[in-house]
RNA sequence: GCGAGAGUGGCGGAACUGGCAGACGCGCGAGACUUAGGAUCUCGUGGGCAACCGUGGGGGUUCAAAUCCCCCCUCUCGCACCA
């Protein structure tokens, strides 16, 4: 008897095997076909968490499939070391930043290993490294050597808590991504990647990543936000100091001859000039005050009161020659087009409820096909514009369908001279100073001579000072390093000063998984040879929440990186699966509000009590909350560790492939659990038990045998089928498991029936191709097992070097078929027919049938539907 | 408001292009083996006594609908004044 299924010695064995041999090293091979598979890097917070198992298990099945099917498969794993937290921890503990991570690397990276997982570890790499860092500083030069990196003093997003800057990416709502305090605008001169000269590419290259799901690239285009209309020119009614017109953009040229006003937005540098000397400026400039004091939430907040004052200052409308006020409005974002709007109340809501709130005149230029509006008693801005709407109360543009108009304005208005033809994106340059110091030192140098002057490349890297002093408050840690911050000038050589910013962490991941090609060059950020190779990422894993941040990033840097003359690679992820969140249900106490697992006391069914509120003889209601995404706030976490070290990290696998499929949310279920176990301990014994019966005494060829034989065979076949298939449509890695499970359960019927005097030697031959296939499909999902059980059925070389089994298409058709009968599509009785009966056959044998006849009451049917092996319906 | 996705047993979830609804697992029930079992194995398990009824609700197309069409409801996620 083989010894039992102990997990710990098992998994302990197979992973120092793995190492040992180098199993998941790879090199270039052009032999064979690559495939690079790719997970999201972790941020070394410390520990994994069940996101991380999800992620890493689905990945790995991935990459290890792949192996079996013959690819070189490139499967990294790094560190996304720089950011906040290590800081937060240098000012709460008083350890270094660097040594925090550091040892949350190596800690976390003794979690992988325990997953499992195939990962070439000699890839392995972290970005607060020199190594890796001084990278992100010779592209940040090469960026501004071609103008994509530049220096602007703008408005930008100020988290207080943070006490950093923001990228508009980084704002969800008004509130910080990380620490979800307020965000506030603030003056600054930052630096800035110029993503927006990318944003045409970045936007129809969507197109083509057809291994996308739709949600993100739907996401990422309304991110970018192009909008096509035409910038035009109001002149002013007479001339206000050195200002003699207002451009404006808009997509709605068509109408034009509806703008009865204009506003401008408050940030607008226009607003002073126009109002200095009026009766108005004192209004005007407390209403700018006013709105600038307000935070962004409250101020962007889609229901916000439309609201404005008039600045004395008068527009012609250059369409109609008709003079029209000019407003300051709090709508009007100074960021976008030209921080100035026409406005057309009768066909734009905001203008519409803002021309009603001051009495400003609402003219109708569209009418629509039915001619049903009546100027003077709208409710609301007629806003259509595709399929109908006709100009009137428009010169000679009356009449002209709305599509047709925005052509025609947009023409006038260019041959004119007051307007040209204009492309506005949503989408801003990428801000990404940081005034923090886990991060990569920005490597520019003031010179009061010169200037601007990067860093020379030969003096990279720009190090980050080990020990600086952390008090959380103020401006860059950095700054307060003199020896950092004086050096001398690489131009002119005299004294001088270092940026003290550092780069935002989106920087270090938009280019790792290029990295990952060539690790270890010295001279250079990317190998080409290596990077032609393996680029681009075949597969890429991870949550939806970096569907716009890293995600826009990475496709802008590898197309600068590209137009560097580095790589030839246009778009780096080909296929992207985004995986769902792991949850679990909430407790909350009257008393204490969430309880984590353990405070809980009694059970589902008697009902739940605090325990914490027990201990102290106090009285509170338990209430079982909504299941929500595992988190530290509500206390509904558990601890991939703990897990892994009670179940082993081949259950934790296969629970988290098990439960739900990979795009959809995970519901934590400890009976889940339980169940992944029992099915692997099934799976082993079903094993010792095949092992055993196909080594005793065969006893010749027999018909019984030969019957059985081709049964098991037949069930081998299709579990292969199956689980191919669904690992390669859509990566369905439950119903796979699903298919495992049945193949195990067809298995032990077959083990349980009489061997006790020997198998035929068919049966005996399918017994072990069945046992081999059983372990050959096990293996990505539950690599520690497989690897043992491979072993015990006498192998030697890894079972993660074995090819995948091919399922022989004349062993998966079966003999016999079960059609159902159907009468007038209720399914009423069921016969079986052989597999190659005719359609003649399989009808006739069915009008035999008794319980046929019953349902059809002796009527004749008046129609017959065959679907060929599938069912019969009789039509009565 | 706009955009995307989802509503199927007690629960997680199956069902490829319309063709046996509920695979597989959990839970539950019964039995077997056991000194014992919360281990293991076997069988059963949508509802209803039945005819029948059942995939969020209501219509429709079809021999046949979870799947296609129309209307409605609920939930989740993303974007939220971009002119």
């Amino acid at each position: 008897m083989t010894r039992s299924y102990d997990h710990r010695a098992l998994e302990a064995k197979w992973q120092a095997r793995w190492a040992r041999d180098h199993t998941f090293q790879v090199r270039e091979d052009p032999a064979k076909p690559k495939f690079y598979c790719l997970e999201m890097f972790p941020y070394p917070s410390g520990r994994i968490h069940m996101g991380h198992v999800r992620n890493y298990a689905i990945g790995d099945v991935l990459a290890r499939y792949k192996r079996m099917r013959g690819f070189n498969v490139l499967h990294p794993m790094g560190w996304d070391a720089f950011g906040l937290p290590a800081e937060n921890a240098a000012i709460e503990r008083a350890v270094l930043p660097s040594s925090w991570t550091n040892e949350n690397i190596a800690y976390m990276r003794g979690q992988l290993r325990q997953m499992g997982l195939s990962y070439d570890w000699t890839r392995e790499l972290s970005t607060c490294s020199a190594d890796y860092y001084r990278w992100n500083q010779w592209f940040f030069i090469k960026m501004y050597e071609r103008g994509l990196a530049y220096r602007k003093r703008s408005a930008v997003n100020w988290c207080p808590s943070c006490e950093t800057v923001l990228a508009n990416e980084q704002v969800e709502d008004g509130h910080c991504w990380r620490c979800d305090a307020v965000v506030i605008q603030k003056e600054l001169e930052q630096w800035f990647f110029k993503i927006t000269q990318y944003a045409e590419e970045l936007l129809n290259a969507l197109d083509s990543l057809t291994g996308w799901p739709e949600r993100v690239r739907i996401m990422q285009r309304h991110w970018i936000g192009r909008s096509v209309g035409v910038e035009v020119s109001f002149p002013l009614a007479e001339p206000s100091g050195d200002v003699t017109a207002i451009r404006i953009f808009t997509t709605r040229q068509d109408t034009i001859f509806g703008a009865t006003f204009m506003s401008l937005a408050p940030e607008s540098p226009l607003v002073e000039r126009l109002v200095a000397g009026r009766p108005e400026a004192g209004a005007v400039r407390e209403f700018v005050q006013r709105v600038s004091r307000q935070d962004r939430a409250v101020r962007t907040a889609a229901d916000r009161e439309k609201e404005g004052v008039f600045t004395g200052a008068w527009a012609i409308n250059p369409f109609t020659n008709e003079r029209i006020p000019i407003w300051v409005a709090n709508f009007v974002l100074y960021e976008y087009g030209t921080g100035a709007i026409m406005a057309v109340p009768a066909h734009d809501q905001r203008d519409f409820e803002f021309a009603t709130k001051y009495g400003i005149p609402i003219r109708l230029v569209i009418q629509n096909p039915e001619a049903t509006l009546n100027e003077r008693a709208l409710e609301g801005a007629y806003e259509e514009q595709e399929a109908a709407g006709r100009l009137v109360s428009s010169g000679k543009f009356s009449g002209l369908w709305v599509r047709e108009a925005k052509e025609r304005i947009a023409d006038f208005a260019e041959t004119k001279h007051i307007g040209t033809r204009m492309v506005n994106y949503r989408l801003r340059d990428w801000g990404v100073s940081r005034q923090r110091y886990w991060g990569t030192p920005i490597p520019m140098i003031y010179c009061d001579g010169c200037g601007v002057v990067p860093v020379p490349e030969d003096q990279l890297p720009v190090l980050l000072p080990a020990d600086v002093p952390f008090t959380g408050k103020g401006a860059s840690p950095l700054a307060r390093v003199k020896e950092f911050v004086e050096t001398a000038c690489p131009a002119c050589g005299t004294r001088a000063r270092r940026e003290t910013d550092t780069m935002d962490t989106f920087v270090d991941s938009s280019w790792y998984f290029l990295r990952y090609c060539s690790p270890h060059e010295k001279t250079q950020a990317l190998g080409p040879a290596a990077v032609a190779y393996w680029m681009a990422v075949d597969q890429y894993i991870g949550g939806i929440e970096h569907a716009v941040l890293h995600l826009l990033y990475a496709r802008f840097f590898t197309k600068v990186i590209r137009d560097l003359g580095l790589t030839k690679v246009d778009e780096p992820f080909l296929n992207l699966l985004t995986q769902g969140m792991v949850c679990k249900e909430t407790y909350q106490c009257s008393r204490h509000g969430w309880l984590f697992p353990n405070e809980l006391v009694g059970s589902e069914k008697d009902g739940w009590r605090c325990g914490p509120c027990r201990a102290t003889g106090l009285d509170s209601i338990v209430e079982r909350g909504r299941v929500e995404k595992m988190s530290k706030s509500k206390k509904n976490i558990v601890d991939p560790e703990h897990l892994i070290a009670t179940y082993g990290a081949d259950t934790a696998r296969m629970f988290s492939l098990f439960a739900a499929p990979p795009q959809k949310d995970l519901e934590w279920s400890d009976a889940g659990v339980e169940g992944a176990s029992r099915f692997l301990h099934r799976v082993w014994r079903l094993m010792v038990e095949l092992a055993e019966q196909v080594s005793r005494r065969e006893i010749g060829a027999d018909e019984v045998g030969a019957a059985r034989a081709r049964e098991i065979r037949r069930l081998t076949h299709r579990t292969i089928q199956k689980v191919t298939e669904d690992i390669d449509r859509e990566f369905q890695f439950n119903t796979a498991i699903a298919a495992l499970m049945e193949f195990v359960n067809g298995l032990y019927k077959v083990t349980a029936e009489g061997s006790k005097g020997g198998r035929s030697d068919e049966e005996t031959v399918a017994l072990r191709e069945a046992a081999t296939t059983l372990v050959l499909l096990l293996a990505p999902f539950a690599p520690h097992v497989a690897e043992e059980l491979w072993e015990m059925l006498g192998a030697r070389a890894s079972v993660a070097d074995q090819p995948w089994p091919a399922a022989d298409p004349a062993l998966v058709a079966s003999e016999r078929l079960t059609i159902p009968i159907q009468v007038n599509g209720k399914l009423r009785s069921r016969i079986e027919v052989s597999a190659d009966a005719t359609q003649d056959q399989v009808v006739s044998q069915a009008q035999g049938d008794p319980r046929l006849q019953e349902w059809l009451g002796g009527k004749k049917p008046r129609k017959v539907i065959y679907v060929q092996k599938k069912l019969v319906n009789f039509v009565v």
